[in-house]
DNA sequence: AACTCGGGGCA
DNA sequence: TGCCCAGAGTT
């Protein structure tokens, strides 16, 4: 696809308004990478920061995550939400790990998506940041922003990946992604966003479609 | 496509 | 108090 000249100004906008956006989650070691990410699934970043940190002083690999008992590991995350599925699926993605991939994450979208509690999201966010794999992980904001403005016309995840992945020079996939979510969660968010503070309105797609205020 | 999981942060 | 949240699994 190429890239429009209006679409290359609103990506190196995003860049210059959100030039300090980097995740919240900064862990590098595969597994712990991995656990984190499913950990941070619809909870607040800060929180799941403390608690994944405290969680990998006694489960920082699959033999140490997989000593604990269901029960130890739930009271463990529980102040992040979501803790009986989350807790429930580390464990048996551990034991998956231990079992099958001699204790190391596997470094394949498809072999990631098999395991319990990981979709496409986690798979991708894993193998771009362990593994140095072409992947952008396309959560509600990203799905969101990039469709509003028109970064990309598309109605699901995987399309959304697609074209981000044209629209988007490879060496900024990792920061326009969190340009995105930084937008998404200040300004551009899903129900009553914040368009008389947004810097992106002249060139909005979304925008242009919204009803004129009197 | 709709529903469920969920405690904590914040207006 | 009510609303919201860097998803994924189930029905």
């Amino acid at each position: 696809m190429r890239v429009t000249k209006r679409r290359s100004d609103i990506i190196e906008l995003l860049k210059k308004e959100y030039w300090y956006a980097k995740a919240e989650l900064d862990f590098t070691n595969p597994y712990e990478l991995l656990v984190a990410t499913i950990l941070s699934a619809q909870s607040t970043d800060i929180q799941v920061n403390k608690v994944t940190k405290e969680l990998f002083i006694v489960g920082g690999t699959p033999e140490k995550m997989s000593d604990m008992s269901v029960e130890e590991l739930e009271n463990r995350i529980k102040s992040i939400g979501l803790y009986k599925n989350k807790a429930k699926n580390l464990l048996a993605m551990s034991k998956i790990l231990l079992d099958d991939y001699n204790g190391k994450v596997p470094e394949s979208i498809e072999e990631l998506l098999q395991l319990p509690g990981v979709g496409r999201k986690t798979a991708n966010v894993v193998v771009s940041n362990a593994f140095n794999i072409p992947a952008i992980a396309v959560d509600t904001h990203v799905f969101r922003v990039s469709n509003r403005l028109g970064l990309v016309d598309a109605n699901n995840v995987i399309d959304t990946e697609k074209q981000l992945m044209q629209v988007i020079n490879r060496d900024d996939w990792s920061k326009l992604h969190h340009c995105l979510i930084f937008h998404g969660r200040r300004v551009c968010k899903a129900r009553n966003p914040l368009c008389s503070n947004c810097s992106f309105t002249d060139k909005c797609k979304y925008y242009k479609k919204l009803p004129k205020k009197i």
